[in-house]
RNA sequence: GGCGCUAUCGUCUAGCCUGGCCCAGGACGUCGCCCUCUCAAGGCGAAAACACGGGUUCAAAUCCCGUUAGCGCUACCA
């Protein structure tokens, strides 16, 4: 035992595609992955699409979209379930054969009858086994009629189950708390826990790493590994991530699409950084992770048993401190697609003006709180046509002075040379002297005339990286606001 | 209802296994001050938690029991 060589790890991510990627998936495929990297394991991606009516290619896309977007990479797959009947049907055949499963006949409506029965007496209801206990003349003669028939699990006797769970520990259920399941239902389709089994076997899984929803689900496997005299995998079961209200994140807590969060202009850095810090830290006060980082630190022990609430402001200042953190390099791309998204891309700024679409994009960066934002908030540096923000006008643009003193620092800039940091603030200080007026009156007039905000990057970097030309004749601008007083 | 799991600042968490270093540490958020042309950033500081009740022990956030609360499962869904 000592002499074998370390056992490959291998993990999945088993979504089923009724919906597109969400955030607790997205972690838990997460998790699954870091797992793999962290031991140079195989990450396998499986999607779970045996119930065919909720599944679409269309959500299958979205999840692989989700994780790409991630960087999560798999290994093998994505295999379908759907393409595998054959084999949990062969599974579940063996079973019967085996005497570790039978037929059921036992009718989908005479079911509900009976489980709607049992709660008005506010009995607790139990597959009571009815066809546990045909002969095999009753089965003989079903059979020979062609009567629809599922296959339910035969739970062995025994006084109660235990399995060691690596992050809750010991889990105990009584046998008798487990009913005979179904594993193919009358039109012979195989139903989740022996699908989930077969594959996890077939597909050599060591580690079941997934959501807490499922440590109820164990017992139920287990004892088909049992029953297949298969080696059971090791299981993780994650802490589920909540809404603000504190019940499980669903659809009507808002945004819960991983996509949708790359649409609103998050860093997959940062979310990636968020994610793996719902349920799991690295033990000392470390927060900030590059995915080299997380991978080396990740382990199972580390993870929290209680559930996690989906914080928006951490994750926003995660992302505004990788945004701040990143080059003009890595933003470009994603600020392009921004500016796209707005009409507000230029081909030049790949071109003739890419010098100063970086560094725009340097001068903005620690500012913005979204990549959407350099398209919002940053728009003045990309464009002539830029809005401008009422409150801000109205709070800088007031002084009735302006109307004169903005004018004359434009005429005086006009012929500036040379144009830089130094020389425009000896300008506009002279200016202020002169006039006996606070140089903070010019700077936050000239501010919102040359960005349409009140708030931004220091003044004369702005002014500098707009150049000259643009400075004097947004300053002429001026005019248009002093009427309106 | 039954079964299972969980319980540290508003939130994410460290500490819990291996009691004393914890009148509980960090981060987000909030508030205040400094810096300052605005806003960020940065610096300094503040308020803010061991769910409750019993045990065990010289000593409990840490171990045990109970209560309460939350969550999950309870389908011929996954």
């Amino acid at each position: 035992m000592s002499s074998m060589p370390p056992k490959e790890i291998r993990v999945r991510f088993a979504p089923s595609p009724t919906g597109y990627l969400h955030v607790g998936g997205a972690r838990t495929a997460l998790f699954d992955w870091l797992y793999a990297r962290h031991h140079g394991g195989k990450f396998i991606l499986r999607i779970e699409d045996t119930d065919v009516e909720r599944s679409s290619q269309e959500m299958v896309e979205g999840i692989l979209e989700g994780m790409r977007w991630l960087g999560l990479d798999w290994d093998e797959g994505p295999f379908f379930q759907s393409q595998r009947v054959d084999r949990y049907r062969a599974a579940a055949a063996e079973l019967v054969k085996s005497g570790h499963a039978y037929y059921c006949y036992c009718t989908p409506e005479q079911l509900k009858e009976r489980r709607e029965l049992a709660q008005k007496e506010k009995r607790n209801y139990k597959y009571e086994g009815t066809c546990r206990r045909l002969s095999t003349e009753q089965v003989a003669a079903n059979e020979a009629q062609g009567r629809p028939r599922a296959v339910r699990f035969k739970v062995p006797e025994g006084e109660s189950l235990q399995y060691h769970d690596l992050v809750f520990g010991t889990i105990e259920v009584a046998h008798a708390q487990i009913e005979d399941f179904v594993l193919l239902n009358s039109k012979n389709h195989p139903t989740y826990h022996l699908s989930v089994v077969v594959d996890d076997l077939e597909m050599r899984i060591t580690h079941v790493v997934r959501g807490a929803d499922h440590v109820s689900n164990t017992p139920k496997q287990i004892l088909l590994y049992r029953a297949f005299e298969a080696e059971i995998p090791e299981f993780a079961h994650l802490p589920l991530i909540l809404g603000p209200d504190k019940a499980k994140l669903s659809k009507r807590h808002g945004t819960t699409s991983v996509t949708a969060y790359r649409d609103m202009g998050y860093l997959p850095e940062a979310f990636r950084n968020f994610l793996a810090l719902l349920g799991w830290s690295p033990g000392d006060n470390t927060e900030i992770m590059s995915t080299d980082d997380l991978i080396e630190r990740f382990s199972l022990e580390k993870i929290n048993q209680s559930n996690a609430v989906f914080d928006v402001q951490k994750l926003d200042w995660l992302n505004r401190q990788y945004i701040g953190a990143s080059t003009a390099e890595r933003l470009a791309p994603l600020v392009r697609k921004a500016l796209e998204g707005k009409n507000l891309w230029r081909a030049e700024f790949d071109g003739d003006r890419k010098e100063y679409f970086y560094s725009s994009i340097d001068l903005l960066k620690s500012r913005m709180h979204s990549i959407n934002d350099f398209a919002e908030g940053g728009q003045a540096f990309f464009t002539d046509l830029f809005f401008v923000d009422e409150a801000a006008a109205k709070k800088n643009l007031k002084d009735p002075a302006l109307k004169e003193l903005i004018p004359l620092l434009a005429d005086r800039f006009r012929g500036l040379d040379p144009f830089t940091l130094e020389s425009s603030e000896q300008v506009l200080r002279a200016l202020a002297d002169e006039k006996q007026v606070k140089a903070g009156l010019l700077i936050n007039a000239t501010r919102v005339l040359l960005t349409g905000r009140a708030v931004g990057p220091p003044l004369f970097h702005i002014m500098i990286q707009l150049g000259r030309d643009r400075t004097t004749e947004r300053l002429e601008r001026i005019s248009q606001f002093t009427t309106v007083n």
